[in-house]
DNA sequence: CTGAAAGCGCTAACAT
DNA sequence: ATGTTAGCGCTTTCAG
């Protein structure tokens, strides 16, 4: 039988309310009883209920997690790690994650989360591009949201977001360090915001070096950011013998779908040209040359996102705000210094 | 404000006991008291606080869903699958799946997921092997247990386990269909359960077809069943020149490993030898040839086994027993007509 | 510094 | 057929 408040309570001779304020340490208890009641606590293993707590204090400990079901289910499981992330950092702080996956296409039947419908969660994290009709049917609950990898596109939210301006651009500086010049820039729509940021990075780095932004070498006209675009934009690129020693591709993806492109048409990497991507999620490649990428913490911002959302629920902070993740240059073999 | 079962009994004058029967459909409830508290309560949007209900019940209604952290961070999302067939599931029976993770070393700290220390769950589901020092630990507590995709090695429990045994006579049958005789077979341990009752149904098949075992072309020497060891089992296959016009590989990894051997030692597939995986896992393989293979329905799997914990927690099956999961033969281009 | 008691929202005897 | 009431395990005034 599983330990109440009554049963410590009896056993080491104190009402329950001074078991409760020894529980949350509460300064009034004098420092012999609180050893005693932890020791008796301890021996009987008792934890409080979560349920009965939760009832009083009008507060359900967990925090939900939204993201489309694509999003889950692609085959690099960064989501899912991010989702991880969550779960780690909510351990540490007595909160349990309930996930919630929603239709990509907006749906009007099951719109809102049960977890919202049932007032089952203090708070929710979003993860990754979410219909906006979804943000606007849970935003009448006044839930603390915290947004992660994705930011609505009017608005003022707290935010976990990669460092895409950073990251293209010590992406860009590392081929410029190689002595680079002729990098082109391969991406898929510059709509979306991520590798609208990564571009940016890219201009700023150029600009930087003192080398003007040439068109010619820019290929945005693919609309997807998969492994055909990537080869199709490199078709576009070398097809046309347009000079480039190097090519920094939006994505992992796209990269790899250049290296493709490159086996076939017998340009070698690195070295005749220079290939460095984004996510670090493309793994067991071994068909081709381990890549140069740039390394995103996705457990990182899991964790950072619950850390956000434990300190709103606590009024520890209450403006909303964007923390930007750092990524980190992951130096492999598809560059090299160029000829 | 959120209404309470007080507010719905007030505005429906009737007591608040009359107000939770309905909520339960008892009996001896009129029908038109029952319409009127009904429609109250639709009006006020009322719904019912799990965690008072939970408090009075015993019961939290939601499931523990264990699974290495191994296990859930691989490439392919195989348990990512099972996770969300069992979210999906839980929706509708109102519950909630709470996710833990665990080391994959057992490590005596945190050995007890903290939902069973903090009685948060009701049930667990445990999903691939884990240590058998964490079943161990969990046993005390007379949480009921589905197990998924794995089943301890001693005791008698609930699971929902793919069938194996069916799926390797599947493959094997599938290359005797097609005139095949000299069928290889290439898998790891043969101490892992799943890829035993592949082999058995290998055996099963052969035998049925009334074709003797040739231990020459049975090659178990691999420990792993990565691509590597594929690899290593089709050079011994095919080096040594023992004629075999098909291999059953027990997984795809292993699978794609004998590929790309082939590929390298110029043995053409379909052509030449015709090969048949086991998971349907590996995608986005543009470079090789579309492998036949047994699909193992992950989604329906994880829904299984909520369903399965669902009628153990409403007692409608007491009995443990195991389930078995069919799996579907894929026919794609890595197999043809023997020569 | 500690205890008694009320009450969070709900269910389930037991009354009526 | 419906209402009264006593808790479920916990927190929190309010007294002492």
């Amino acid at each position: 039988m599983i330990p109440t408040i009554k049963d410590v309570a009896r056993q080491a001779n104190v009402s329950t309310a001074t078991v409760s304020l020894v529980l949350q340490d509460h300064r009034r208890i004098s420092h012999k009883t609180k050893q005693k009641v932890l020791r008796v606590i301890r021996e009987m293993n008792y934890r409080p209920s979560k349920m009965a707590r939760g009832l009083v204090m009008r507060q359900t400990q967990n925090i939900g997690f939204i993201l489309t079901d694509n999003h889950f289910l692609k085959t690099e499981p960064f989501y899912t790690y991010i989702f991880l992330g969550t779960e780690f950092e909510a351990r540490g702080h007595e909160y349990y994650i309930l996930l919630n996956t929603i239709p990509t296409v907006y749906n009007d039947e099951d719109c809102l989360p049960r977890f919202v419908k049932e007032n089952n969660v203090d708070g929710i994290i979003i993860a990754g591009k979410v219909p906006a009709e979804i943000i606007a049917c849970i935003m009448p609950f006044h839930i603390p949201l915290v947004f992660v990898d994705y930011y609505p596109p009017s608005g003022d939210y707290f935010a976990v977001l990669i460092d895409n301006i950073d990251g293209g651009f010590k992406a860009t500086d590392h081929l410029l360090s190689l002595g680079h010049r002729r990098i082109a820039f391969i991406g898929g729509d510059l709509d979306h915001p991520s590798i609208y940021d990564r571009f940016q990075g890219y201009r700023n780095a150029l600009k930087k070096a003192g080398i003007p932004l040439d068109d010619q070498i820019i290929i945005t006209s693919e609309k997807a950011t998969s492994r055909e675009s990537g080869a199709h934009a490199a078709k576009e690129l070398f097809c046309h013998g347009k000079d480039v020693t190097a090519v920094f591709a939006c994505n992992d993806a796209m990269a790899i779908g250049a290296m493709q492109y490159c086996k076939f048409a017998g340009i070698l990497v690195p070295q005749d040209v220079s290939i460095v991507g984004f996510d670090d999620v493309e793994t067991d490649l071994s068909e081709y040359t381990p890549l140069t990428t740039l390394s995103v913490p996705k457990i990182d911002m899991g964790s950072q996102a619950t850390k956000m959302m434990v300190d709103i629920l606590e009024n520890k902070i209450k403006k909303p705000h964007k923390v930007l993740i750092p990524v980190d240059l992951i130096v492999r073999d598809s560059t090299k210094i160029r000829n």
